[in-house]
DNA sequence: TTGACAGCCTACCGATCGTTCGGTAGGTAT
DNA sequence: ATACCTACCGAACGATCGGTAGGCTGTCAA
């Protein structure tokens, strides 16, 4: 057997690496920063990711991986379409608890790949719009969603969410405490009722579109 | 009378800055890079704003100024609150076409302001937000709002706006046209239904909080 | 035992970064 | 004519950037 990599030390560069992207950026993290991180030099990042994007590439794939791996496992259950976008609602808070980072590389990644977007450089994260566009799709053909756009739905709950929580440490400044706590209380609470009321359709049948 | 700034290049090195700004970051942006839009020496940059950090805050305090004034016209006209958020809706939409930099900018300024949110650094975008939540709390003390979190909602609504502007440019590449056509069309009336099922009581006073 | 290679190092490269400096051109006020 | 101002410039500063070259050490299969 092929014994490489014993060290682990690229899935520790990757990991490091993902911290720093995220707090500044793909422009203010010197590979120096990221050597630093696991107290290696500058030259032994660069042995095992060629160049500053290659490690910046490694760092969002395995990002998109371990998502779409996410959802892949909510779609595959045994739950309809309104309940796999209710556990998707809480695969989203529980991401953006656990590891805040990831939001901030994504919209990151989104702002950047938008400049260069002509240059046909791959984007990471269209598997996962597509699976969750699929949930959409798959509870419409189904009759039990509203014949909402697929992308433009799952576009704004995205967004809805990830605004709020990169705006959460801004936000927490300008609040008192009791209204900063409440806000996060019912953030999730209202997610949630975007995709009954915006998606599901009632046991009744009634539909308003 | 003192003769200050004649030749209009502070105002025109703000435009050009929020243009690469918007495009490539803080720090993927170099004095040199704005001072090539105006045909000056870098160090001509310099004479006008005294370092790159005070042009990025002209830059800012530009935008803010300008978004605060718009939603404060908004506010102070002869709509009831239901009126001004559909305006603040059409606002959004306008603007993001107009001038996309300005969401690239907030975006941006969101997720470098978390990093450094514990330095005491100034928030350029918290009135505007006060604003808004304002007009929220106005609405529910006439008991014509439900009561959900002002802050909550509006966070909620600019971003599913900003995340879905954002994504256009990437999410063009993903989707045949005829699709995304449908999803630019339908994203402002989806807004609308925003605050339309989310915040404004029925004429007939139903509310389901 | 030996050779291949992974891992990590020091040393160095050219380029670019933000910033400082001394100086010039042209206008205005005294 | 003197003084002072804004606007702008080119040169140079030290620091840092991403990346390269080459050498040392330890592991492991042949």
């Amino acid at each position: 057997m092929e014994e490489k990599n014993h060290t682990g030390t690229s899935e520790k560069l990757v990991q490091s690496a993902e911290k720093l992207f995220a707090g500044k950026g793909f422009y203010g993290t010197s590979i120096r920063d990221v050597a630093e991180t696991l107290s290696i030099a500058k030259s032994s990042v660069l042995h095992h990711f060629a160049s500053k994007e290659k490690l910046y590439a490694a760092v969002l794939q395995n990002i998109a991986d371990e998502m779409i791996r996410e959802i892949r496992a909510i779609r595959q259950g045994p739950e309809d379409e309104a309940g796999q976008m209710r556990s998707f609602v809480g695969l989203l808070c529980d991401n953006s608890r656990d590891r805040p980072d990831r939001d901030l590389i994504i919209l990151r990644e989104l702002l950047d790949n938008r400049a260069r977007v002509d240059t046909a450089r791959k984007w990471y994260f269209s598997p996962y719009l597509e699976e969750l566009a699929g949930i959409v799709r798959s509870g419409q053909d189904k009759g039990r969603f509203k014949p909402i756009h697929p992308g433009l739905f799952i576009l704004h709950l995205l967004g809805a969410h990830h605004y709020f929580t990169i705006s959460l440490p801004t936000v927490r400044q300008l609040l008192p405490p009791v209204f900063f706590d409440r806000m996060i209380r019912d953030h999730r609470a209202e997610l949630t009722r975007m995709v009954e009321d915006r998606l599901v359709i009632g046991p009744d049948g009634r539909d308003n579109p």
